[in-house]
RNA sequence: GCGGGCAUAGUUCAGUCGGUUAGAACGCUUGACUGUGGAUCAAGAGGUCACCGGUUCAAGUCCGGUUGCCCGCCCCA
């Protein structure tokens, strides 16, 4: 072999079990995910929304914030071809690195609030970011998440999602997961608390890691979650302390509705956002297993009320999140359902049985049976081996002693089990399977 | 972007002090068993020892560089 093309630095493939043991790779997980959360969106009547991956520069800056990382160091962004299809002159473009400010993007566009005054919206799909490499980190990563756009930023929203998230962790057999949650204030509080923190911060910022004297500079609230100067942060004062009435009461009342639903949770004040668009409500679910190392981080989310003005909508209040899919597969059990195990294997002897046994599979896949065969002529051990192999529960036996009686054998793979059917007979049972 | 580690079969890894034709396990193909899977045994296929250069009579092994991957920091989901 010559010298191979592989995939672009920090990405990957997702693939068929067969194909890789790195379990966090197997596609099948995905598809569970995906499944399961579909599952949570038609019961909490969400609509999907499919937007474009990639989007004018403009947005993400103007939504996501110029002096975040992400928008600052993470986007992959290109000029477009201009008149002419000049190379470069075109409008500057860029690969989605999240997929909030394109759904508030899109309500504006298409001017939801119109039809509707609450607007549930849920997303799944790939988003890139210029990772450096972690673990669990990939410049193609996948998210599902949920916005919920309009009138209202009534907190029983919030205590919903949370509820529907906490059945989709169920659902998928997540274990040992908690959730945080805070409140980062509003326009109104947010200024006065970030004054506190500079005045609080400065006499201390010469023993403050390099990051937290930018952050001092462009983002102070982020100060909070530097992991390397807790025990200075500790000695800050808590946002808690410092909401002002409204966002105090809104966030007792979002308390009140978790209680409500006996859903449980620790207030975190060190937990900020690290885009510039969260206002009041923010969280995390966070695991505690080991196995994801500091990417502890399984989903979060929080209220953006501010986000539409700034993306030249009309007042507009919003609240969602947006789970990792890469880190939620990590978290997944090893036996979640794979749709690609057959229910029935074919195991044919001779060309007659052959040719028998290609009429069956379309004949079984016509009636909404999943099987698989393959082309080569083998003896029956062998087949019974690719039978085996393929976990399918049963296996169809044909040969020419079968041909000649009008019959065919089934095996039960798991107790070892044969009988002998006519193709109606065989069919119809595997139809009730 | 910064720091550390690693790179040998499809996979996980041995490979001593530099010394003949580079090994094991698992997996794969086939057979023992002519029509019955998971067990056992046997045989077989499978390698540019990441790449480029250097030292040497001799390099998978030592040195330098490059690339890739992993782990941490940062950031985020």
């Amino acid at each position: 072999m010559g010298k191979q093309v592989k995939t672009v630095k920090h990405t990957r493939d997702i693939l068929p079990r067969d194909f890789t043991t790195d379990t966090s790779a197997h596609s099948h997980k995905f598809q569970y995910v995906e499944k399961v959360a579909r599952e949570a969106f038609r019961l909490y009547g969400f609509q999907e929304i499919r937007t474009p991956i990639f989007e004018y520069t403009e947005l993400f800056a103007r939504g996501v914030g110029e002096e975040t990382d992400i928008v600052s160091k993470e986007m992959y962004t290109w000029r477009d071809l201009g008149a002419n299809n000049t190379p470069g002159a075109g409008d500057s473009l860029t690969l989605r690195p999240e997929n909030t400010a394109p759904v508030i993007r899109a309500y504006i566009q298409h001017q939801m609030w119109v039809q509707s005054e609450l607007v549930k919206l849920f997303y799944v799909g790939p988003q890139f970011r210029r990772e450096h490499g972690r673990k669990g980190r990939f410049r193609q990563f996948y998210q599902i998440g949920v916005e919920i756009i309009g009138k209202s930023d009534n907190p029983a929203i919030e205590a919903e999602v949370i509820e529907m998230l906490q059945w989709i962790l169920t659902e998928l057999k997540i274990p040992n997961t908690s959730l945080l949650v805070n409140s980062v204030g509003c326009p109104k509080c947010r200024p006065e608390f970030n004054e506190m923190l500079k005045r609080e911060i400065a006499p201390k910022l010469e023993q403050m890691c390099g990051d937290c004297n930018h952050r001092y500079q462009t983002n102070i609230l982020r100060v909070l979650d530097c992991k390397r100067d807790m025990e200075i942060v500790k000695q800050l004062p808590s946002i808690q302390d410092l909401l002002c009435v409204e966002c105090r009461e809104h966030f007792a009342k979002f308390l009140a509705h978790l209680d409500a639903r006996k859903l449980s949770y620790t207030v975190d004040p060190q937990l900020v956002r690290g885009l510039d668009y969260y206002t009041r409500t923010a969280f995390e679910i966070v695991t505690t297993s080991e196995n994801l190392g500091s990417q502890n981080a399984l989903l979060g989310g929080g209220r953006y009320d501010g986000l539409s003005e700034t993306l030249g909508g009309p007042p507009t209040k919003g609240f969602g999140f947006a789970l990792g899919l890469d880190r939620f597969v990590i978290s997944l059990p090893e036996d979640v359902p794979d749709p690609s195990i057959p229910t029935a294997f074919i195991a044919h002897l001779g060309e007659k049985a052959f040719e028998y046994a290609l009429l069956l599979a379309h004949r079984l896949r016509q009636a909404g049976v999943s099987c698989a065969m393959d082309f080569e002529q083998r003896n029956l051990k062998n087949s019974m081996k690719l039978a085996d192999r393929s976990k399918a529960r049963y296996s169809i036996i044909i040969g020419e002693e079968e041909l000649n009686k009008g019959k065919l054998v089934l095996r039960d793979m798991l107790n070892r089990e044969q009988k002998e059917l006519t193709e109606t007979e065989l069919v119809d049972f595997l139809k009730q399977s």
